[in-house]
RNA sequence: GGAGAGGUGUCUGAGUGGUUUAAAGAGCACGCUUGGAAAGCGUGUGUGUGCUUAACGGUAUACCGAGGGUUCGAAUCCCUCCCUCUCCGCCA
C-alpha cells in the first residue's frame, strides 16, 4: 500500500508511475476520499474534545450534589451527532483503504521503463546451452518412461495440474528441496522455517494477493483460509503488526508447496510440469532497512543463482520493466533456465524488492537509528521453484538411451544414485 | 466439540462507571554524583490519526485481544468473535 501522504504530496509522480505500469487506477478518487476523511476527522475530534470536557464537569457536579440532568439531555444530542459522524468516518476510511489496496507499488527509480515482457532487458547469463547429438525428448516423455511421475493418476485424484511424483521422481523432489535448504541455511545465512500451508485473509492482504487477485487463489471458505500460493505469504506476515526488536536484516528460507489456480492461463504451456496448480518451492525472504534493501535484493538474487550454478544449469537473469512488474514489487529480477529439448527459457525464480509496500499493508516496522518506528523493506525470491528446475535437469541431462544424469551435488541426497534409468 | 480460567504498555503487575491524564516496580535512555564504575538521586520512556511547526516540538483525538452496544462519560457493564492455558471428548 502506498503512503497516502506521499500520494497527496506527489500526485503527479504517482500518476506517471501508474501510466508506466499500464495500471488503470483513479488517483483523483483516492485524493477525494483523503480530503473528505481529514475534514471529517477534524470536525468529529473537536466535538469529542468538547464532550470529554463537559462529561468531566458532570462528574464534578454529581460530587457536589448538583443536578446534571439539563446538561445530560444536551449531551445526548451531541452523542448522537458524534455517532453519526463516526459512522461516516468509518465509511470513508474503508473506501480510502480499499482504493489504496488496489493501487500497485511504485516502480523503483532503477526499474527500466517499458511496455511488456518484450522490453525486459537481459542482465546477465551463466553457463552455455547444452548441445545434444541426438533428438532430445521432452520431459513428459522421459518422465513417463522412467516412471518419475504419473500425471494421469494425479489428474484422477485431484485434476490436471496436480502432479503425482513416483519412486525416484518423488525422491528427486525431496533431494532438491533438501539441497536448496542446506545451501541457503549453511552458506547464505538464512534461518529455516516450516510454516502453515494455509493463511487467513489478513495475511493474504498483507502481501498483496488479496483483494485484487482473489481468483488466482484457492480458498477454504468454511474456515476463511487460503492455501498459500507462495511461502512469501506466511513468512512475511508472521511479523505483521509488530515493531521488530531484533537486528535487521532478518533472513528466512522455507520449503512449502504452492497452490495456484492459474486462472486465465488455461492451455498455455501446460504440457507436463510446465504450469501446474500445485508445486514445491524453496523460498527466501528478507526484512531489511530502507538503506540496505537494494543491496540485499541483489544478494538474494545471487543466492538463487547459486542454486543453478551448483546444479550446472545454463540460465539468464532478466529485469522486469515497469509494464511487466508484479503488483507489489518495486523492482524484480526473473531467473530463467534454458531447456534444450523445447528450445526455450523457463522461469524458475522471481526475486523482488517490495520496498515498504508490503510492510505498510501488513504493518511491519522496526526502530531506526533515531528510535522511530519505521516500515521495513521486504524482499523475497524463489530459491528456486521445483517443477521447471526438474524439467531443465531432465531435458538437458538426458542421454541417447533415455537415461538422465543427475548433477553431482545431488548424489548424496539421492542415496548415491548418479543416474536415473 | 464440552467445561473452566485468562488476554492491560518493552516486561511484571494494579485497576469492577467519573482528576486514570492507565498506579507501582523492573528494564531502557539521559543527567547529577564519582578518580572510574556500581549504588544512589533526578528526569524521561508507546502507537495511530487530525491540526500546527522551517525544525525540535506543540495540541486534539483514538488505542487496555478484535469488533459492536449501553451511558453525559467505559480498561471497567452487555453482546459477538479471536487467541492462550487447564481438564474432558475425539484424533495422527
Amino acid at each position: 500500500m502506498l503512503d497516502i501522504r506521499f500520494v497527496r504530496e506527489n500526485a503527479d509522480t504517482v500518476k506517471a508511475a501508474m501510466v508506466n505500469r499500464n495500471a488503470d487506477v483513479d488517483i483523483d478518487a483516492v485524493l477525494a476520499f483523503d480530503r473528505r476523511r481529514r475534514a471529517t476527522i477534524s470536525e468529529v475530534d473537536e466535538l469529542k474534545a468538547e464532550r470529554n470536557t463537559i462529561s468531566k464537569s458532570i462528574g464534578l457536579m454529581i460530587k457536589e450534589g448538583k443536578d446534571p440532568e439539563a446538561i445530560k439531555a444536551q449531551m445526548r444530542e451531541m452523542g448522537e451527532k458524534i455517532a453519526a459522524m463516526d459512522e461516516e468516518l468509518r465509511e470513508v476510511d474503508a473506501k480510502l483503504r480499499e482504493a489504496l489496496l488496489y493501487i500497485p507499488n511504485l516502480p523503483a527509480e532503477t526499474t527500466p521503463v517499458g511496455q511488456d515482457e518484450t522490453d525486459n532487458p537481459v542482465v546477465r547469463s551463466w553457463g552455455e546451452k547444452v548441445e545434444l547429438d541426438f533428438e532430445p525428448k521432452p520431459h513428459w516423455d522421459l518422465g513417463e518412461a522412467l516412471k518419475l511421475f504419473d500425471l494421469e493418476r494425479g489428474a484422477k485424484i485431484a485434476g490436471s495440474g496436480f502432479p503425482l511424483f513416483t519412486g525416484k521422481g518423488a525422491r528427486l523432489e525431496r533431494a532438491l528441496i533438501q539441497f536448496m535448504l542446506d545451501l541457503h541455511t549453511e552458506e547464505h545465512g538464512y534461518t529455516e522455517l516450516a510454516t502453515p500451508f494455509m493463511c487467513n485473509e489478513t495475511a493474504m492482504t498483507g502481501t498483496g494477493q488479496l483483494p485484487k487477485f482473489a481468483e488466482d487463489m484457492y480458498s477454504v471458505p468454511l474456515d476463511g483460509l487460503y492455501p498459500i500460493p507462495t511461502a512469501e505469504v506466511p513468512i512475511t506476515n508472521m511479523y505483521g503488526n509488530e515493531i521488530l526488536g531484533q537486528e535487521l536484516p532478518i533472513l528466512h528460507t522455507a520449503y512449502t508447496p504452492c497452490f495456484r489456480r492459474e486462472a486465465g492461463s488455461a492451455g498455455k504451456d501446460t504440457r507436463g510440469l510446465q504450469r501446474v496448480h500445485q508445486f514445491d518451492k524453496v523460498e527466501m525472504v528478507k526484512f531489511t532497512t530502507p538503506e540496505t534493501s537494494a543491496e540485499e535484493h541483489e544478494k538474494l538474487t545471487l543466492d538463487a543463482e547459486r542454486v543453478l550454478q551448483k546444479l550446472g544449469l545454463h540460465y539468464r537473469v532478466i529485469e522486469l520493466c515497469t509494464g511487466d512488474l508484479g503488483f507489489s514489487a518495486a523492482k524484480c529480477y526473473d531467473i530463467e533456465l534454458w531447456t534444450s529439448a523445447q528450445d526455450k527459457w523457463l522461469e524458475v525464480s522471481s526475486c523482488s524488492n517490495f520496498s515498504d509496500y508490503q510492510a505498510r499493508r501488513a504493518n511491519i516496522r522496526y526502530r531506526n537509528e533515531d528510535g522511530k518506528a519505521t516500515f521495513v523493506h521486504t524482499i523475497n525470491g524463489s530459491g528456486v521453484a521445483l517443477p521447471r528446475l526438474v524439467i531443465a535437469i531432465m531435458e538437458n541431462n538426458q542421454n541417447a538411451d533415455g537415461s538422465i544424469d543427475l548433477p553431482e551435488v545431488l548424489w548424496p541426497y539421492m542415496g548415491g544414485l548418479e543416474k536415473l534409468t
